[in-house]
DNA sequence: GGAGATCTACTCGGATAGGTCCTGTCCGAGTGGGCGGGG
DNA sequence: CCCCGCCCACTCGGACAGGACCTATCCGAGTAGATCTCC
């Protein structure tokens, strides 16, 4: 798994307090994490649409729906890609011993057993959204937290 | 997540059926994969404790235990590795608003909802077993297939 | 014919290169705000 | 004083190296069976 879905997730969640638009490079001092890599996972996140790029001297990255709409598996899915991690290349279908073709209409029973545990994953993701992750750092860390956050990202200078 | 997995999890089937030890090279030919590398999975296979390596002229791959007793997750772990997919980095407490060490005692929001979705994976990965396995692909493709490739593995040559 | 030692061939096991994807970085295109000039 | 145009600095976006892990491969250590010899 691509370690970048964490910083993205963080992000979200910093995003969640802010109304104004936050650059990257904010973002990243915030977390002391590389610009221009955190960069580059806010690019995926605004391909999937999940974040607004506006530019210009004010400029910087939104949110585009409430975050109660947005799910960590669509943050997961946006920089770690839709695909599932486990690819079945139908080794039933090679060798000496090959299964007929008409007798693979259905997928093989490892490939069902894997798209049912990843499935269990995905539907553990999705029941989580990206608004729960912020209430839980608020009953964590006490209310003030994101506020303070908020703060400090609107502030010149660290 | 790494293709071997698939070979381990298709060669765990196929043991299911013999009694006597299979050679890694005839499970590759059966397979046709690479003999060299599916040696590999079945190396970690055996590190795991899953089979049982005997070496000699007719030695080869045996399970150690009833299939019924090994599952997915066994195998994926074996060859994957037990480490989880997603690892925190602690970025809460990095930066110039890093959360208080004694802030910290419980892992952050990102952490447990990723760690819960693993864990929905890992339940079902473990509640399919080897076993099952063998008996959808009995039930897929006929009662005779196990029994075909059982014979095929002790013949002498394909 | 039987037993023993030897010998061979076959097996696994770990150490070794190559490829691909993730990690990290850079610079150019685009745009919004700020400033100066004019009415 | 207000409006317009220009300029600039700041932003994102995609293209570019480096490194780590997965993929693929090879050869050596070890062992069980088969063979040959001797009794």
């Amino acid at each position: 798994m691509s370690g970048g879905v964490e910083w993205a997730l963080h992000c979200c969640v910093v995003l969640t307090s802010v109304r104004e638009p936050v650059p990257a490079a904010r973002l990243a001092q915030l977390h002391d994490v590389s610009p221009s890599y955190l960069a580059k996972q806010l690019q995926a996140l605004s391909r999937a649409g999940l974040v607004r790029s506006v530019q210009g001297k004010a400029g910087g990255y939104v949110l585009t729906r409430s975050p109660e709409l947005i799910s960590v598996l669509d943050v997961v899915e946006a920089v770690d890609g839709p695909g599932p991690a486990f690819v079945c290349t139908e080794i039933r279908r090679r060798g000496p011993l090959a299964a007929s073709p008409e007798s693979c209409t259905a997928p093989c029973a490892v490939k069902r057993a894997m798209a049912g545990a990843e499935a269990a994953w995905r539907d553990a993701l999705r029941s989580v959204s990206v608004a729960d992750l912020a209430r839980d750092v608020t009953s964590d860390y006490g209310p003030g937290t994101l506020a303070g956050i908020s703060a400090w990202l609107g502030a010149a200078e660290a």
